[in-house]
DNA sequence: CATACTTTTGGAAGTGACTCTCATTTCATA
DNA sequence: TATGAAATGAGAGTCACTTCCAAAAGTATG
């Protein structure tokens, strides 16, 4: 190997890139189900076949990519003195100011994406378990119980109960075009809900909190 | 029309049931994906061209069951006075004891599939994108509160998040077989933590409040 | 019972995602 | 430059799913 990384590699890179623009210019211009693998395998000047090679399945093109890892290493970098909620909540915020103006706009267009196919979005739902996990994970760690503990495995699951309730198109009349940041306010908004305002909610007092 | 319920509607039931019955026989034998939508017709003794006219898809042969309708039937029916997560509570429990013997056979096999099959799985989402909406629903009529009122969403989000962490296979070595009572029992019980626990459980761990 | 009308069905042909295999090309190393 | 390893393209094949049309079965009339 005379260079730090191959030609091989940097070809790789390259091609998984292409394919990956070009599927989504042509999911915006002509809709997800109306364009074929064959279609964007030859705007990125390789063979069907290739594509396979790079992406298991055509969702894949939309799921993988790792923009959504940055925040879970975030998280695992806040203080054990810090309260899981309030971990989570920092976590979203390091992970947005080290995204760049590429970054964020593919992000926009995917999450789109995954609000609107529904082929996409159903995929989702591992991402959400695989959430659970890791909340449940780190929030053992914190507490001291074990990963197994039903409070853990609630505490996580309400987290990413309310993850869903900011990303998925759940009212009907849900046409607006999704905005990213509108829905990480209003994660961070939820998420201090479910620390102080959910038990007041229950006992039906008035929660005078929902503006943090 | 000489019968109140027409030869061709009792046929229409029959053939319908038929599909089903034999389509998840072949899944529990041969396995999901291994099992075609051909051999499913030839074993209902019909075309694969009347198969799709009963079922859009063939995840649809299992998610099509209704069964989880009379939960949210029994839901409706909870008094006002009651909280909404003892309304859940109280609905769940109705709907268990009017199950049949086979409506939990039924449910268990089903369940089982969509732990399992990954394609099922995937369109679970949708379904419980339902319960957020049904749930925030009934809360938003029992509060007083907007449906689209954050924390009413919140709540819903919470509860549907802990209702996935005991539906879905989050933890890896979890190879065992999935128990209908067992996951009810402990969904019960976590609601019980949202309801009561969780803030509790949050102080615990230094909760700290910062700023959004 | 025979007739005309409607609904349901089977069959055939086609599309597109995805798999497998194998020969060929392209890159890396000695 | 020769040799091995990896990446590619092409072709054939499977299967879910669609569309269309003609035949069959059920239903309502005379």
């Amino acid at each position: 190997m005379t260079e730090l990384q191959g030609l091989r590699e940097r070809k790789k890179a390259r091609t998984r890139a292409s394919l990956r623009e070009h599927a989504l210019r042509l999911f915006r211009e002509q809709g997800y189900t109306a364009t074929t693998v064959e279609q964007i395998a030859a705007a990125a000047e390789v063979s069907p076949s290739t594509f396979f090679r790079y992406f298991p399945t055509k969702e894949d093109v939309i799921l993988q990519d790792d923009l959504d890892v940055r925040i879970m290493e975030a998280f695992d970098r806040q203080p054990t003195t810090m309260s899981v909620i309030a971990a989570i909540r920092a976590a979203v915020g390091e992970a947005i100011v080290s995204y760049t103006e590429a970054d964020m706009e593919l992000i926009q267009q995917t999450t789109e994406l995954t609000r609107t196919v529904p082929e996409i979005r159903a995929r989702a739902i591992d991402e959400f378990a695989r959430s659970i996990h890791s909340i449940a994970g780190l929030f053992a760690k914190r507490s001291g119980r074990k990963e197994d503990d039903l409070a853990v495995r609630t505490m996580a699951g309400a987290v990413v109960g309310v993850m869903m309730v900011v990303t998925l198109p759940i009212w009907e009349n849900d046409t607006t075009d999704f905005s990213l940041v509108d829905s990480l306010g209003q994660f961070r908004e939820a998420l201090a809900l479910l620390e102080t305002g959910l038990p007041l909610l229950l006992d039906q007092v008035n929660c005078v909190n929902d503006t943090p």
